[in-house]
DNA sequence: CCACATCTGTAGTGAACACTACATATCTGG
DNA sequence: CCAGATATGTAGTGTTCACTACAGATGTGG
């Protein structure tokens, strides 16, 4: 099998780039052009190695929903629903104000609604961020059945909340909101959670 | 003071026309072509009544604010906190799935990220959602002061909250949540607000 | 009825868009 | 060193975009 001239740069560094653009400017506001220049490299290299533009955004978010994953784990790990939720909030008041990475969630700023053509685009993103959601529904589940969440309360709508919360804060810190304001809402909002969770005490 | 020839349309038809097409494809999604054809008239007409699209943009926004600002002084006219907080989320669980409209808010689909050339679009949207915000938390200030809020509670964290949640709620809506499935959430939502409130036993 | 002002429809404008043809460069297998 | 295969850079392609020039239509004031 004869192999060719090999690429002249790495595709996970150049992911990373397009990444940062889609999540700064959205799928539709990303332009090949900022794209191709935020990777150093050509479009053409673009087309070969990613076939178009959405199938770049799919490896984006390939790429940052397995990121998010390992940290999503550590999450669930923690020992009952509430600091699933705490840990869960809190992290997310800080990830998304990490002046490392543009604000908010790359999820929900890729594009919640798009123009004909990319109608799928926020069915992607939406596909995603149910399997958080999944995976919070799970860790629910998991803590009724240990009597840490009370018999009446619903692990799924739990989870819907959480997640719906998630999301809310992302847009929040996407328009500017800082990382004290973003705890405060976490603080609030993990006290629903402590009201569907068996007493300690 | 010449007249001229009046024109044929009516501003406000076609504004709910406009704001529809935005609604459902956000700012960069919407075409002019779209547009013209929703409003029933010719792009000269767009031109000569709302300047360019983002005025055409910024005059469905102030239709939108005005006609959810009738609601939203229902909302506040709850008699407690919680109340409030009830009020505004099962509100926004059925208008958010009301199938007379596009699902989820104007206020956010409208575009939470956009291109170079449009970044002010998601801030204008941020300021028409922070009014809203205002708006909540003067009223659990009041809350707080009738002693109906605990006096640990933070009104404008929890106002943030309850913002939060909604546009949560919106992006899940637009994403193919059901009504069902946000007013889980919003039953969720109410009881952190719950948490904050003194009890009336 | 005329001068003027504003609206409307047709038919475009230049610019920006996603995407690609093509020639050249750099690899592997033999 | 050669043949085939893949990557790269230059320089475009056609299409779609927001926006507008212009001419004709329809109103008001004198």
């Amino acid at each position: 099998m004869r192999m060719g001239r090999p690429r002249e740069f790495d595709a996970e560094t150049a992911l990373d780039q397009a990444m940062e653009v889609f999540w700064r400017h959205g799928y539709e506001g990303a332009t090949i052009a900022q794209l191709t220049e935020a990777m150093g490299i050509n479009p053409p290299s673009l087309y070969a190695c990613f076939g178009n533009k959405e199938g770049l955004l799919k490896a984006a978010l390939d790429r940052y929903t397995k990121l998010r994953g390992v940290w999503m784990d550590e999450v669930v790990a923690a020992p009952t629903a509430r600091d699933v939720a705490e840990r869960m909030l809190m992290g997310i008041a800080d990830k998304q104000t990490d002046p490392a990475n543009p604000p908010g969630c790359l999820l929900v700023q890729g594009g919640i609604a798009c123009g004909s053509g990319s109608e799928n685009v926020p069915f992607e993103l939406a596909a995603r961020r149910a399997q958080n959601e999944d995976q919070l529904r799970d860790r629910f589940i998991r803590a009724k059945a240990e009597g840490d969440l009370k018999e009446s309360s619903d692990p799924a709508a739990l989870a819907r909340y959480v997640s719906a919360v998630s999301v809310g804060m992302g847009v929040m810190a996407s328009s500017g909101a800082d990382r004290e304001a973003l705890r405060q809402v976490a603080t609030v909002a993990v006290q629903a959670v402590e009201a569907q969770s068996v007493d300690k005490t």
